[in-house]
DNA sequence: CTGTTAGCGCATTCAC
DNA sequence: GTGAATGCGCTAACAG
């Protein structure tokens, strides 16, 4: 490996010299200059990425956190890191991608400060050991989705209304004379849930509807489909008058749809069906194809992106937030009551 | 910032000392061990991993390397990346990605080593500068597709059997009567394309057929559906004698289909459609949905990370491969060509 | 088992 | 414009 004292011996300069013909930082004759870099090519020399962050503690290098649990990216991450990468593309950061168990990251020879100059955190959970208080100090972080509430006006994030999506979506399914709604929401860690909780209790109260007690939390020793096949079977055997089911993703949605086959109960005609993401990119596989909101996922991982680098350029501790729109999108497999409309026959 | 020299006062201890506790890399008394991690403790320290890093000249990050022009991930990089980080996410690797442009690369600013302990390279080109001597011999490499001729001996790689991909697609169609096979390759300057035109030739050949003729390359000027869309709009009108089309991608599959519907050409009947790679994830998107080979991305990422992960803790030179198996899934866009059967029907 | 010393390769003062 | 000296924070080799 050359280094730049070899090539300032070769040019016949110092070593500053060099460095500033790299960096542009202060200005160099243009002969001097040229000698350096023919040295330079000479010996194959280029500046030590590493060397030089030690001096200047800037890495260039943005982070995506991600939980390890989770470590399988969807089509939900696919597009949020394909906004990522533009941004960081058009500024000339690169991305590093962390999914480290945190247990590997606890480990005492495992124990380094992180290699970024900031980083955007996925997934935030209420109890979320990647937020404390001294990290959030360290360096610029943006959070993805909703902060735990302690740290709310702590840590800058980006989100979408989840509150207003489940109100949409709920709404969407009372203007169809649904009355009885059964909602499976995100795990009850996940900080989204609370969020959709209320969007949802909200809407079936605007509309009179009393009977939103079919809020169920995923059971972590079952995964998320097989979790909605049995809910939904059982729910549908013991009190047949649930005419719809929000779903937390599109993967759910597949427990619903199967435990819904099984009972020889039709999608759309008896059983409207409508996931909040379509994390998954599952929507189309269904039959009929799944209604979903979609969450601009690729449009969250720029704004993210961009709030993060803003932050760190500004060197700036400021607290930012930005929210991104979220649209339903009809697909098929929500229509009009059955029940709602044969009872109110007359009225029509 | 806290640093060794810190804790190493605050516990009473030298340096390297401190040092030793966190790497363990050499036996420290418990006592010691205990006072020196409560020091950290207190003063919030962490070793600072750019400055281990100079020390030891070892990241532990992994890159991944994709051209800036295809920045977007599709469906295929998605399965890949997800095999990547799985390895990583065992070994302790972290993820570089960098999609920063040749040209943003090549400023002098930017010119710095790469802070990778080695780096895997996707969609090698034909003339690719991120492949040169140099560059090979500084850090270990692992390509992704077949890297160019002149160093298919000179780098490690991961590949499918491309050859016998194009081989067997062919045949699949060629067994189901077709004749005149139109084939939409790739660009040239991609790699894979020759490869895939010997399998496709080899087929032809084999099976006593000479009208292998419809070779056609991609030009850059169109979107691949584009270019798709006219080829076959064009060959369709003038030479009616084409049965079936082989695309390189489930894009450019689009293309075709589009094409078919304007002429009322109808697939499967008229005109089969086969994919080489279900890249996009599309596959389902079609009616009928489109056949087309199965890369097994996942496993392309995930033996390249082996491979590369094994290179470095090896420090070893040695130059390996990998070919990772592809399979044809029919899913309704090919059938028996009906111009044959019509022609040899006294024959059944 | 622990301390001392000497770099790792570069950027950044401060002089000239 | 350029050079010399100092330090970034850590590990490693040697010594005890």
């Amino acid at each position: 490996m050359t280094t730049i004292s070899d090539v300032a011996k070769v040019a016949g300069v110092s070593k500053s010299t060099v460095s500033s013909v790299f960096s542009k930082k202060r200005p160099i004759s243009k002969e001097v200059s040229e000698r350096v870099l023919q040295a330079a090519k000479e010996l194959g020399y280029k500046p030590n990425y590493w060397a030089r962050t030690l001096a200047t503690k800037e890495t260039r290098i943005l982070g995506l956190n991600m939980k390890a649990e989770n470590v399988k990216f969807s089509h939900f991450h696919l597009s949020l890191i394909n906004g990522v990468l533009h941004e960081c593309n058009s500024t000339g950061y690169q991305l590093l991608i962390n999914t480290l168990s945190q247990q590997f990251q606890e480990e005492l020879q495992n124990q380094v400060s992180s290699p970024v100059d900031g980083e955007i955190l996925m997934d935030p959970m209420e109890r979320d050991n990647r937020l404390k208080p001294e990290i959030i100090k360290e360096k610029p972080i943006v959070v993805i989705g909703k902060p735990p509430k302690r740290y709310e006006n702590a840590v800058s994030y980006v989100d979408n209304d989840n509150i207003g999506i489940a109100y949409e979506v709920t709404k969407h399914l009372l203007e169809k004379g649904h009355e009885d709604i059964l909602f499976l929401n995100a795990p009850e860690n996940r900080t989204v849930a609370k969020d959709r909780e209320m969007g949802y209790r909200n809407a079936c109260e605007d509309y009179g509807i009393k009977s939103f007690k079919h809020i169920v939390e995923f059971k972590n020793e079952l995964t998320s489909i097989e979790f909605a096949y049995s809910t939904t079977l059982k729910l549908l055997k013991e009190n047949s008058s649930v005419t719809a089911v929000i779903t937390d993703t599109d993967k759910m949605a597949f427990g619903v749809f199967k435990a819904a086959a099984e009972l020889r109960v039709e999608i759309p005609n008896d059983l409207s069906v409508i996931s909040f993401s379509d994390n998954g990119g599952l929507t189309h596989e269904f039959s009929p194809p799944l209604s979903s909101a979609n969450l601009n996922s690729e449009l969250l991982g720029r704004e993210a992106t961009r709030l993060l680098t803003e932050l760190i350029v500004a060197k700036s501790n400021l607290v930012k937030r930005v929210v991104i729109p979220a649209t339903i999108i009809e697909r098929g497999s929500t229509s009009r009551c059955k029940v709602f409309f044969e009872q109110n026959k007359q009225n029509f």
